[in-house]
DNA sequence: GCCGCGCCGATTGTATACATTTCGGTGTAT
DNA sequence: ATACACCGAAATGTATACAATCGGCGCGGC
């Protein structure tokens, strides 16, 4: 049984099914038979309860009424809506720290990863290498949360980041003409910067109004894309309506 | 078996269960065991094992590494956070829908409410009836939270709100020297009466800042409380440290 | 023709036996 | 004294059989 991966069929399971949700395959509102994923799985019913527990607990699935589970349905809307609470959460949790205020050490840190961004288009202009730049922005967004001494408010927004489309780096994409996407990093570095220049001079309300500008960028990469044709974002296909 | 309520063993068991994490007895930091649990609920492992599921959905338990469910520990820190992060999400909520608009109708629904508990302390600064004023406060603001216009908004609110400490009126309780809970209830009015009329007018920023500063009330409620010896506050019992 | 009752199939709920993993204790070797 | 490996009890993971429930459909009565 060595599927797709993990220690436990139900986790396998679990993570074989997100796959499935975050592709699209199983579209919001479609109901999940546990006998029929339990045969097309090979395991018991068992494992795949479990395996849609979990699921529930992350938000990808909901329970139905009279038993069983539902895959939750997202509206255009909705991820639209995850990213601005995703900005309003980050927010919170940058004004937090910087009120608190955070040591040295961590500032450093987090400069440190900003830099490795600079450097990445440091040669003047050229369209800067997207994967890399996902990958940093990721990690960027996840260390400076855990600046937040709210453990809290850094679950709920671990929460929010979770859903597939409200991730930092959802709309960062490998795009043609990567004019507006080159402008898009270009501004976010620049809130990237100021960001932890907020933190660092314990100014919270600059930090929180910064996050919450900070996530309008992927909304507006979002809204670009949904209107370009064809190019198929994977993390829209959840999208029902 | 008519044990709790409910219609399944599961759901009589998440019930049990919930009650007995809230009320204290069973402390943060305790790992749930299946079997015993099973046995002294007299019902099998799998229906536990449900329970367990629906508990951490609602944020009451974790998974524990290498299997299992372990009470989750909230410290004082964690209560005043998940108040200020109300807030936070309220806050948002209102200023969702402040933006948005929203039709008259509502509007009025939401100033009859306020008006019934205006009603409630009318004859002139004596203490109103703490019952009720929870009752109503408790729903003015789920229906003020419904005015937003954004599903995950209003989700996520509801998710931190079903936190028994986060609760709007988790705090308010028959207290004996109540002169310093009249007060807090005669401000937290004004705020209703406030954040109502900054949703009329689509005035975001404040219905926001309102929402903000109205969970506050909360907060000093608490640590008045928290200091009072004995008393010994319900939603309280689940505080670890 | 329409409403209601009851049956039947499908689906989830529950119990239980068995498999596997985990974790603590204990012993030994270094 | 410490580190490591092994063992065994205890816990969770899994499979499966059976029970209870839900929903739809058809039959019959009104």
């Amino acid at each position: 049984m060595t599927e797709t991966r993990g220690s436990t069929h139900a986790k396998r399971a679990a993570y074989d099914l997100r796959q499935r949700i975050v592709k699209g395959e199983l579209p919001g509102g479609t109901r999940l038979y546990e006998v029929a994923l339990a045969e097309e799985l090979e395991i018991s019913r068992t494992p795949v309860r479990e395996a849609m527990s979990r699921l529930a607990e992350e938000g990808l699935l909901e329970r139905a009424r009279g038993g069983g589970f539902v895959v939750r349905s997202f509206t255009y809307a909705d991820v639209l809506d995850a990213i601005e609470l995703r900005g309003v959460l980050e927010g919170t949790a940058l004004r937090l720290a910087a009120e608190a205020g955070v040591s040295q050490e961590k500032i450093q840190h987090i400069k440190g990863l900003i830099a490795q961004i600079d450097a990445g288009f440091s040669a003047a202009g050229d369209p800067p290498d997207l994967e890399a730049y996902s990958g940093l922005n990721e990690q960027f967004h996840d260390d400076i949360a855990d600046l937040c001494p709210s453990g809290i408010v850094r679950s709920e927004l671990q929460r929010v980041k979770s859903l597939p489309f409200a991730s930092p780096s959802a709309f960062v994409f490998r795009r043609r003409e990567s004019q507006t996407m080159t402008q898009s990093i270009v501004i976010a570095q620049a809130h990237h910067h100021a960001m932890i220049e907020a933190i660092e001079r314990r100014e919270g309300a600059r930090a929180e109004a910064l996050a919450r500008e900070h996530a309008l960028i992927a909304r507006r990469n979002l809204e670009e894309k949904a209107l370009a044709p064809g190019e198929g974002n994977p993390a829209l296909a959840l999208i029902v309506d």
